[in-house]
DNA sequence: ATGACGATTTACT
DNA sequence: GTAAATCGTCATA
């Protein structure tokens, strides 16, 4: 069977693009020949490069802690945010240094690691389904749950650790919403651009 | 060298 | 609803 792994080409088209087709698909952590933790991705939002002021390289800024946005298309940018958290983004498009947010997470496999990872130790809570969607359901809580952090920060998602599957959910149109991003009011009126797209999917 | 701030989360009133 | 936690990054000097 072929790989199930997204290939460069998915994500060097337009961000808009990838950041809506992402919804639905499996970012999978494979830590060791035994350990991969997987959630289905619910939420994203795009960042488009130089002319979004809501953007790391608004108007090709362009320092270190940025430097992996300026890969190819396919690469991690993962940032240290707050004095506490990550963030994990996918780098898109074509030789322009945008990308896409993933922001929320439905855990599916390694559900016990993640949740130690998010010392959020009670198995009895996670028993209801409500907890689970809440346990990955922010940007910095998915990097701390997947254990995502700096070292992934510029790998490669077409190798075997840090990567995203396709999975057998298609998310129907209509239950996609499209939202302002989150925590960029410094941008003006980029803050209001409809790039935060949102899955919820079926019970 | 300095200071303001951040693509967040959590706890608390 | 408001505020604290917590520190690397960035612009200014």
């Amino acid at each position: 069977m072929a790989s199930r792994i997204l290939s460069t080409e998915f994500y060097r088209r337009p961000t808009e693009i990838v950041a809506e087709e992402l919804l639905g698909k499996l970012l999978v952590h494979q830590v060791d020949a035994t350990t991969r933790m997987a959630g289905i991705i619910t939420e994203t939002e795009a960042y488009l490069g130089t002319n979004d002021p809501a953007c790391h390289t608004f108007r090709g800024r362009r320092t270190s802690r940025v430097a992996s946005m300026y890969l190819l298309g396919g690469h991690a940018y993962v940032y240290f945010i707050y004095g506490m958290y990550f963030c994990f983004n996918v780098v898109t498009a074509h030789h322009e240094p945008e990308a896409v947010l993933i922001r929320a997470l439905i855990p599916t496999e390694g559900v016990d690691l993640i949740a130690r990872n998010r010392k959020q130790r009670d198995r009895v809570s996670l028993r209801s389904g409500q907890k689970l969607t809440r346990l990955l359901n922010g940007p910095g809580k998915l990097c701390q749950g997947m254990g995502i952090n700096l070292t992934h920060n510029g790998c490669s998602l077409t190798e075997q650790e840090l990567y995203i599957e396709e999975s057998s959910l298609a998310p129907l149109k209509e239950a996609i919403v499209t939202l302002p991003r989150v925590g960029v009011g410094y941008a003006g009126d980029a803050a209001f651009w409809p790039l935060r797209f949102q899955w919820c999917p079926p019970v």
